[in-house]
DNA sequence: GAGTTTGAAACT
DNA sequence: CAGTTTCAAACTC
């Protein structure tokens, strides 16, 4: 759910200073951009029309249209993802078939601006085999890439040479980044649609091996297939997985404690 | 939940 | 192009 554009359920009411770029109407019809900047009641325009930079009466006293989703490429998730606006919390969202032209205008300043601005930040590895990297690269400057404010960290892929980071700690051999991982030989696997996770396949925290867990996923997917082949329902599928579940965690708890010459019941 | 930190994108 | 501003999300307590 998207807490963009400062809507009231998102704090926006709350948050002192400034409400975000906003068109406003004049009396004569004309439309602009101003900033409203609650704290000063200064309104700066935007040189849309410039005659009227000097007229904060005149701005006053007419309505503000709230079209911050579309103002910025990335003040709005759902925008900057090439989506309309839904269930989000935004205000007076112009993000939404129903304003098709401001949108459309606004796709086209974004795009004049970085034509790129609405292509995947991440190059897709085919087949997962590929290293995905980050097309622009970070810049970040205190977190050492080591969390998710640097967008490498966050697409859980390592800084390259396109990336201006200083200080960073989010490469392949980085001890920082190992401790913080807690997985010296860790696995990673990534579907189709870039999703990840990563498997230890040593003991420091997770005692769990890889093997293991590939095991216990043939032994849940084998249960599935067989719910299927008998055609049971999906409630019946659902609990001859979590007993199996259950079982090979069990097994896995059991042969893991004789390993460390603790006793079981 | 409130307050702080962060860096992309916008802006100058 | 470099410095600054703005913003929503990440993070911290
Ligand atoms: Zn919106
Ligand atoms: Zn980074
Ligand atoms: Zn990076
Ligand atoms: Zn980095």
């Amino acid at each position: 759910v998207s807490q963009c554009c400062m809507s009231p359920e998102a704090g926006g009411e709350k948050r002192i200073g400034h409400l975000p770029t906003v068109v406003c109407q004049l009396k004569g019809g004309t439309q602009i951009l101003c900033i409203n900047n609650y704290d000063t009641g200064e309104l700066k325009t935007v040189p849309l029309v410039p005659q009227y930079q000097d007229q904060h009466d005149n701005l006053q006293s007419v309505t503000c249209l709230f079209i911050s989703c579309i103002i910025n490429h990335r003040y709005c998730d759902c925008f900057a993802n090439g989506d309309f606006c839904s269930n989000c919390n935004c205000n007076n969202c112009y993000n939404n078939p129903h304003h098709e032209m401001e949108r459309f205008k606004a796709i086209k300043a974004c795009l004049d601006r970085n034509p790129e601005a609405f292509l995947p930040k991440i190059g897709k590895g085919k087949l997962g085999d590929i290293k995905p990297r980050h097309n622009k690269g970070c810049n970040c400057k205190r977190s050492g890439c080591l969390k998710n404010y640097c967008e490498c960290f966050e697409a859980k892929i390592m800084c390259s040479s396109i990336c201006k980071c200083v200080g960073c700690k989010n490469y392949e051999e980085s001890p920082d980044r190992k401790t913080l991982m807690n997985m010296p030989n860790h696995l990673e696997i990534r579907d189709n649609e870039g999703n990840s996770a990563m498997f230890s396949d040593r003991q420091p925290t997770t005692c769990i091996s890889w093997e293991v867990v590939e095991a216990t996923c043939a032994c849940l997917l084998a249960q599935a297939e067989e719910a299927e082949k008998e055609a049971y329902s999906v409630c019946l599928a659902e609990q001859m997985i979590l007993e199996e579940f259950g079982r090979c965690l069990s097994q896995i708890l059991y042969s893991e404690f004789k390993s460390k010459g603790l006793k079981v019941e």
